[in-house]
RNA sequence: GCGGGAGUAGCUCAGUGGUAGAGCGCGACCUUGCCAAGGUCGAAGUCGCGAGUUCGACCCUCGUCUCCCGCUCCA
């Protein structure tokens, strides 16, 4: 099994127009990535993927699409612009950065830096992970309330809208809605090309239930995701599921479960080859109580001044109102995509002893399906009943012409941006109508008859 | 912010104190026709930016900018 480290993908990515370094002709900007033709086709392809398999093939969850600009209470009451806020030192002696609340401290009150132990830190600089932004023309040094954050999660637009979406679309528990969306945090260290960005996009599905059925849905979803990533072809030896710990625990979880890929094969000896793919929480009902006017228990420190809504929810059939547990699968489109790459990544061999790169992509999933290509170029017959096949299939399919080049560098190309198959025009097809089809995979041609090509590339598409 | 590395053609890189090269890629044409074929021609770089030293700098010095890696982040 070939594990290509992400220096391996990076370089593809440019070569072949997955993904470039964002600003590039300004000498970029750091941790910043733009999508190209290719990677955009396989980012749309995923969130597809994921939107089909959520909001159309299931019956019990809803769609949205909530503003990146909130007003900034949300994330007052949220809990972001107090926890998302770090306090950050650099120890003098290892240069390490850390958060100081984090840090243990020795007896005259002194912090310890906790990777060599000195106690000679700088003082702590607040550090919020949310970026800041000012709504209306003036600044948010002179009027405070014009202060916004760019949102740090999707997660609380949902929150949000929680009672909207359940009143306009008579929703009984347990029920889901699901969003795809761009997210900003600024984050103290990005890096590893895309997997951490101070931009990203996630698709997150808050799934609300009773609280005493909450652990057992929790479950539902953890296996029901399981099964969404074998779907994307990603290996499952490449993925590891991690239960975490008390302590990791975000302030609104009670308990996690974290998908991880095998992100770093390289780092197998520091024992740090795998990282986060996605999470899966359990978040409790922490979310529509912080953001309800009143909630209905006796804990009054709760209440919430700022909002004009409570969002319990009322069961008529018990007559009960309590507020929904939230099931919280979350999974980031970048690190989706960065993923699915590396999996498809193969190197073979061929009889040269010239290595070739093939990306084995579920067919769903690859950028592009078919390429039609004339086995010569110098009939114009040839070319034209290519050109004119390609424009059909299109109609169906993302479908490419190439001709610059001999058959073997086109096959090899299209194998290197995960192609599935390959249609040639040759010859005989003037003559017998039929071309040839050919895998990527197994690299096997098959004869196929014009009036059947449409119908024999979509089922093998499936 | 701190430490380390690096900035020369689209990519990967070489290079010498005297004003730039290779391979791949790209474009055109010829030839070929089933797994990165051959040939001819061609486009393309103010050698990150600025200053200094020098008769002269891509090469030396200083400054500056940017990117990459690490610094406990969780999509």
């Amino acid at each position: 099994m070939s594990a290509p480290n992400i220096e391996t993908i990076v370089s593809l990515a440019k070569r072949r127009g997955f993904v470039y370094p964002a600003s590039e002709i300004y000498g970029g900007l750091g941790s910043s990535w733009d999508y190209g033709p290719l990677g955009v086709e396989i980012a749309n392809n995923i969130k597809k993927s994921w939107w089909n398999w959520l909001v159309y093939e299931r019956d019990d969850i809803e769609g949205l699409d909530s503003s990146i600009i909130q007003n900034r209470n949300v994330w007052k009451y949220s809990g972001h612009e107090t926890t998302f806020s770090d306090p950050l030192v650099d120890c003098r002696e290892c240069k390490s950065r850390l958060r100081q609340d984090k840090l243990d401290q020795d007896d005259d009150g002194k912090f310890i830096c906790s990777n060599c132990g000195s106690t000679d830190l700088t003082d702590p600089r607040p550090f919020n992970l949310m970026f800041r932004t000012t709504i209306g023309a003036v600044s948010a040094d002179d009027d405070p309330m014009a202060l916004a954050y760019l949102r740090p999660e999707t997660a609380q637009g949902i929150f949000t809208n929680f009672g909207n979406v359940l009143n306009t679309s008579r929703r009984k528990l347990p029920f889901g809605i699901a969003q795809i969306g761009k997210a900003f945090r600024n984050e103290v260290t990005p890096g590893n090309f895309i997997f951490r960005t101070r931009e990203f996009e996630q698709m997150e599905l808050e799934y609300f239930v009773r609280p005493e059925d909450a652990q057992r849905i929790h479950q539902e979803w953890i296996d029901a995701y399981g099964e969404w990533v074998d779907s994307l072809g990603i290996s499952r030896n490449n993925i590891k599921h991690y239960e975490q710990s008390k302590a990791e625990l975000a302030h609104y979880a009670d308990r996690t479960v974290d998908f991880l890929y095998r992100f770093f094969p390289e780092r197998e000896e520091e024992g740090k080859q795998w990282d986060e793919l996605l999470g899966i929480a359990n978040r409790t009902d922490y979310d529509l109580r912080v953001h309800s006017k009143k909630p209905e228990d006796a804990d009054g420190k709760r209440i919430n001044p700022d909002s004009t809504d409570d969002l319990s929810y009322f069961d008529p059939q018990t007559n009960e109102r309590f507020y929904p547990y939230v099931i919280e699968p979350s999974v980031g489109v970048n690190r989706t995509l960065l993923a699915v790459m590396m999996d498809a990544y193969e190197e073979r061999t061929n009889d040269k002893g010239e290595v070739r790169v093939i990306m084995k992509f579920k067919p769903e999933l690859a950028p592009i399906k078919v390429a039609v290509l004339p086995l010569a170029k110098n009939k114009p017959e040839i070319v034209e009943l290519a050109k004119s096949l390609r424009k059909d299939l299109q109609r169906s399919m993302r479908a490419v012409y190439d001709d610059t080049g001999g058959i073997g560098k086109l096959y090899a190309r299209q194998d290197e941006i995960g192609t599935p198959f390959c249609v040639t025009v040759d010859h005989e097809s003037l003559e017998d109508n039929a071309v040839t089809v050919r895998d990527r995979d197994t690299w096997e041609q098959q004869r196929v008859n014009l009036e059947g090509l449409r119908e024999n590339l979509q089922k093998r598409l499936g």
